[in-house]
RNA sequence: GGUCCGAUAGCUCAGUCGGUAGAGCAAAUGGCUUUUAACCAUUGGGUCGAAGGUUCGAGUCCUUCUCGGAUCACCA
């Protein structure tokens, strides 16, 4: 492995050649061309008004702007202030001294002896105006301003579109009515070395927008026009959602605690994890899966309420919904059982939604309205039951009288049903799940008549089966229940655009999950789907440290049985149980999707900073 | 892994039927002392993702490969 020239990180071409000419000429004019500090602050009467630390760019227009706007308000597009208005506004306006850093976010605008440019800290932009006789620049290596004339209007010549500057002056108010910082000293802070992003277009390469986030970063502030959010502000938004988040559990009494994150074992949910190892203990380690078996030893040891909002690493396929290190919040409360754990989820959500929002509960969506302000629940057969009629209706035949799938018959006849009409049968998509219905698509391919015919023969299916059934064996219900699952996936998860919650599920796929005191075959567990998305998984927790024992012993059975996802028995777990942990309902939310639907974003990878990507190969490198 | 789409100047993109490589922005030089996607004038900037093929001639057609995106299958 070669170590790469500065040249090859930083390439020469026209662009930073320019500017790197222009650093080495600044460095000839003012010395030290980066600078340690810069001291920014707001002044009155010669008295600190708003301090060093607190004079960001924003700060100080959102200080100064309401007092340019007593004189001079909001006016339409191209008209000006009358002289009038603005020697007022300036008049109160010129009695305070700024000092102000950022970065520039447009390329100076110069017009012979004098300029305007605007300065960005990345969320406001203040513009400042430069006049030649007036300004005199600052030498980096004494720190005193240079005397000499004309210094300051060569160092501004040498400024590019995304250098950092500091300046000091006075507020006032152009004759476009534009609150403006008239420049006294102005002092060099550092350079940008590539050409900014496209003012118009930002980066509009997802590859290049992920990869180089810092560019894509700076292109929110730069963009001069915009009409969904910034990348900035998606993650802005992704911040007030975790902090509502934090703040609701904080302060309904739960504490934050953090668990392993390399852990012996991989457990607490079905899922592949990344394995490393440990050189000085000599054993492998595994990058956990889900926090969840810890969390629950806390409540054993008497946290009655606690929550972990941190990443987990799955070792499984990348998609739109899924990277392999995500953000999930997971809490259990004592004493709480699955429903009073769903009233408190909808409260967390509704509220911290509003806070990453500003307010709404409502959110845009690929074009479709979301509406949080409205939780449904469904049992799982239920959901299965309303969505296939929908597509029963679409298929214009009404034979089907499914009454709550409340029989293995019942089920097997609409699976079968929906194995037959399958479009894979007619080899329309190859790769497809055959038991995929996809009323649409078929219709692409086959014809009305042939459509009849086939729904014919589904019908004379649908009533063979019974005669095949025989109910009340135990293979014939985990069969059965199995199937109830799959159906749900197929007929109704993609359908469940609201926020709804699915209750009622099989007690075989939900080894964590305490049985309901209604139906032992039925798990206290409860998924919350979004436009079609999972976004969060909860249940009444399995307390009992003999049941938790056997189930986990089933789990490796299946995992024996060709299962990699199945969970391995984790005897502490069981010790940890067997302490006496109080009855308690927990939950895990998926916060990067919950982030999506807040952002309008289709992929995952949009809401991360920095989401896992093959590693930049240059000309000539081979994969390995 | 399957299918579809894409890769042209630093950036965003055009490029007709196979016939001299284009625009805007950015850059360089000059002008302009209240502009704001500043403006005006001039100039430079290209291995058209890579390799091979067809052709008198390829950014364009064909084959293979690389990278990326979308989508399907697995998974939260």
């Amino acid at each position: 492995m070669s170590i790469p020239e500065f040249n090859e990180i930083v390439e020469p071409n026209d662009q930073t050649e320019a500017r790197r000419e222009h650093l080495e000429r600044l460095r000839d004019l003012i010395g030290n061309v980066y600078p340690n500090k810069y001291r920014r602050e707001v002044l009155q009467d010669g008295q600190v008004i708003i301090p060093d630390q607190k004079a960001t760019i924003t700060n100080v227009a959102r200080f100064a702007r309401p007092i340019k706007d007593k004189h001079i308000s909001e006016l339409p597009e191209g008209e000006k202030p009358s002289d009038e208005h603005r020697d007022a506004a300036n008049a109160e306006l010129n009695q305070y001294r700024i000092r102000i850093a950022g970065r520039l976010a447009v390329p100076p605008r110069v017009m012979g002896k004098a300029a305007f440019v605007h300065l960005s800290d990345g969320i406001e932009r203040l513009q400042i105006y430069v006049r030649k006789q007036d300004a005199k620049a600052v030498n980096n290596d004494t720190g005193e301003t240079i005397d000499e004339e004309g210094t300051a209007w060569e160092l501004f010549g040498l400024l590019d579109h995304g250098d950092f500057i500091g300046v000091e002056g006075f507020l006032f108010v152009t004759k476009t009515g534009e609150l403006s910082v008239h420049v006294e000293t102005i002092q060099f802070l550092s350079k940008a070395m590539f050409p900014m992003p496209d003012k118009m277009h930002g980066i509009s390469d997802p590859e290049l927008q992920r990869r180089f986030r810092y560019a894509d970063l700076i292109a929110s502030s730069l963009q001069v026009e915009r009409d969904d959010l910034t990348t900035r502000e998606v993650f802005e938004r992704r911040a007030k959602l975790i902090s509502g988040m934090r703040r609701f559990l904080d302060d309904n009494g739960f504490i934050e605690v953090e668990t392993p994150m390399l852990t012996p074992k991989a457990t607490g949910a079905a899922a592949k994890p990344f394995k490393t190892h440990h050189n000085a203990l000599g054993i492998d380690l595994y990058a956990r899966i889900a926090p969840e078996l810890y969390l629950k030893r806390l409540t054993v040891g008497g946290f009655e309420k606690v929550y972990e909002l941190n990443r987990n690493f799955r070792n499984e396929g990348l998609s739109q919904k899924h990277n392999p290190e995500f953000t999930m919040l997971e809490f259990y409360a004592a004493y709480m059982d699955v429903n009073g754990m769903m009233d408190f989820a909808e409260a967390m959500i509704k509220e911290s939604v509003q806070k990453a929002t500003g307010g709404s509960l409502q959110v845009n969506y690929d074009g479709r309205a979301i509406d949080f302000s409205k939780f449904e629940r469904l049992t799982m057969k239920k959901a299965i039951v309303r969505h296939w009629r929908e597509e029963n209706r679409q298929l214009g035949n009404e034979f089907f009288e499914i009454q709550w799938l409340d029989s293995p018959v019942q089920v097997a006849r609409l699976r079968r049903f929906l194995a037959y009409m399958s479009v894979a049968e007619v080899e329309y998509v190859q790769s497809a799940n055959p038991t995929r219905y996809i009323i649409e698509d078929a219709k692409k391919i086959i014809d009305e008549k042939a459509m009849e015919a086939r729904i014919k023969e589904a019908k004379n299916i649908w009533f063979s089966v019974s005669d095949e059934i025989q109910e009340n064996t135990s293979e014939v219900f985990e069969s059965f229940e199995k199937n109830v699952v799959e159906l749900f996936e197929i007929v109704a998860e993609e359908k469940l655009i609201q926020p709804i919650f699915i209750i009622d599920y099989p007690k075989s796929i939900s080894p964590l999950s305490k049985a309901s005191p209604e139906n032992p075959n039925v798990a206290e567990r409860f998924e919350l789907f979004i436009n079609g998305m999972e976004c969060a998984n909860g249940f009444s927790e399995l307390n009992d440290p003999q049941e938790q024992y056997e189930r986990l012993i089933d789990q490796m059975k299946e995992r024996e049985g060709g299962d990699e996802e199945a969970m391995v028995l984790d005897e502490d777990y069981i010790r940890a149980l067997a302490y006496g942990m109080p009855p308690a309902a927990g939950i895990g939310i998926g916060i990067d999707r919950l982030v999506m639907l807040l952002t309008n974003k289709h992929s995952i990878r949009d809401v991360i900073l920095f989401p896992h990507m093959r590693p930049e190969r240059k000309e000539g490198e081979t994969v390995e």
